[in-house]
DNA sequence: GTCTATACGCAGATAGAC
DNA sequence: GTCTATCTGCGTATAGAC
């Protein structure tokens, strides 16, 4: 695995997840992801094989990034602290990772066609996890009886949407794009619907 | 205007909502929609002219009922009867229109390249006046000081998402499709959490 | 390892018979 | 108004020179 490998590679996935982000897996052609990493065609080819398969290290490169965002989860006993920290936590892979979150939510809307069945497995995993600690919570009294399920997939659809819906968000505030600023109000709004909304208690603080 | 001609129109439109959403646009071929409607595949050509066009009949399709979503809020002037219907309307429109609002997601994600711009501006109109009146309740105290704007998107999000990510919201919840019982239980939540959330106060009981 | 030039298949669109 | 048969262009993929 030469240097060069390593680098022409990482400027492929780069490329890749733009391109692949604006106009969808279909859509996107592979002469365009050539030209914008600045290599000729067939280098694509030679080192990914193919379409698809360039694709499926796109939707790879994101996997870490969004099951590490559910540490939180595990690391605080606080429940206020928890769902606070996770709420900021995929709110920052909006801002820092907009592409490969566009190409990943595309993904699993079209029911997940290309998703490696160990991703699937693994996010399958994360999701009980979540679910079941939240219901924990709810029986020890530490929040309002509320659908685990239903509490986390507006939590995931909420800050989400800043990446995938992107376009929208900015056209109705008028922007360009969005800045720290918008992130941080969109944290405030979200944290306060959860923690409020639910009535989660801090453990310190009753 | 024959009765014919209408009525095939809507098998095309029909069948073609089902597989621009399942596929995308760029990855459907007019023999697969041609196929579902039951219609040799010139048909298709012969009454929308290319798939381009059939592709924005269908975008338009979903844009009255979209739009329609919102009356609540013109119509009730209580705040927690008006977000309460409003997103009533919203998952309603993810369980009956699933097909058009996966479309329609897939269409704004990859930045509206295909929607016209008199649905544009008045989606922005709807946006305007629906933030303009969360704003509204926020300066007559009642509701807590929440951006307008940001709370819009968190109940677009959550609500939109039992159609567009319908796939993930099954398989963690482990049925084959989602029934009406769980978009109760998922307007319960998202009621809790906008109604308790932003302490928003009803004009009848203070 | 890199890239120019080319093959090949698929899917959008249509000509023209009925 | 309907449909069979066909054209054509575009984009993935590769052969083969360097």
């Amino acid at each position: 695995m030469s240097r060069i490998r390593v680098k022409n590679e990482e400027k492929i996935i780069r490329a890749a997840s733009r391109i692949f982000a604006e106009n969808g897996y279909a859509a996107t052609k592979t002469a365009d992801i050539a030209e914008l990493a600045q290599l000729p065609k067939p280098n694509i080819y030679y080192y990914f094989g193919s379409k698809e398969k360039l694709y499926r290290a796109v939707l790879e490169s994101v996997t870490e990034p969004l099951l590490a965002a559910s540490a939180p989860f595990i690391e605080y006993r606080d429940p206020v602290k928890a769902l606070t920290a996770y709420i900021k936590a995929k709110l920052l892979i909006s801002r820092d990772y907009p592409y490969a979150s566009k190409v990943f939510a595309s993904e699993i809307m079209h029911g997940a066609p290309h998703l490696p069945e160990d991703i699937i497995a693994r996010l399958s995993e994360q999701t009980r996890t979540l679910s079941a600690k939240l219901n924990d919570w709810v029986g020890q009294g530490l929040m309002a009886p509320v659908n685990g399920h239903h509490l986390l997939f507006a939590i995931w659809a909420s800050t989400q949407t800043y990446a995938d819906f992107n376009w929208q968000i900015t056209m109705a505030l008028g922007k360009e794009e969005l800045d720290d600023g918008d992130f941080d109000q969109a944290a405030e709004v979200i944290t306060r619907l959860v923690i409020d909304g639910c009535r989660v208690k801090s453990l310190t603080e009753g």
